[in-house]
DNA sequence: TTGACAGGCAAGTGAAGACTTGCCTATCAT
DNA sequence: ATGATAGGCAAGTCTTCACTTGCCTGTCAA
């Protein structure tokens, strides 16, 4: 499994990974659209597939194929070794 | 503020948070020392004040100046904005 | 007050990473 | 079968970033 670090460093994916929140299942033009449409982020359909790859190394997303169409799939499971690793100061609670 | 996500991107600044985990508000030099002995990264002087500063501009570290000395000490209050971004599937619970 | 210690500043290098362009494969409808 | 749709592969470019090197400033002890 890849770094879900590297993966969370560019600002691109968190936004995909908002994406995803809001609506799961989306396919990579779908995914386009929407980053174009919203977040005013025209970026070639390619340089999105790249950051698709990152995201699903870093198990921060799964894939289902189906036909011609490729569904991505939020999991935000590998977030918590994140707090496993460093405890948070919950201050003033 | 910086930011938290690209502060957490390098494996050695993720090392550093590590150590400060364990023994709070250590020097420059201390964590050094730390870094070289116990992980085997032998890092320059600068290399690691650079991350270390990252780290402060990402509100990950505060700094308590005394004399000649410059201590650091850990805060992970903004690890929390990433849950508060994206909800954690606790699968099986 | 002189030397050792703790840290800072700035330019330079080399590698990783984000993005594009061009072309290719597979699926589906007409 | 043919065209349109959905996606993949592989350079190549350009920027960001980690790290080093050299030199400078401030603090403390002898």
């Amino acid at each position: 499994m890849g770094d879900v670090f590297k993966a969370l460093a560019d600002p691109t994916r968190r936004t995909i990974l908002d994406e995803l929140t809001e609506r799961d299942g989306q396919t990579l033009f779908e995914i386009c659209v929407r980053l174009a449409n919203r977040h005013h982020l025209n970026l070639s359909r390619q340089a999105i597939s790249q950051h698709l790859t990152v995201l699903e190394e870093a198990g921060m997303i799964t894939i289902r194929r189906q036909g011609r169409y490729k569904f991505h799939h939020l999991d935000t499971t590998p977030l918590a070794t994140i707090f496993e690793r460093w405890p948070i100061n919950r201050e003033g609670q």
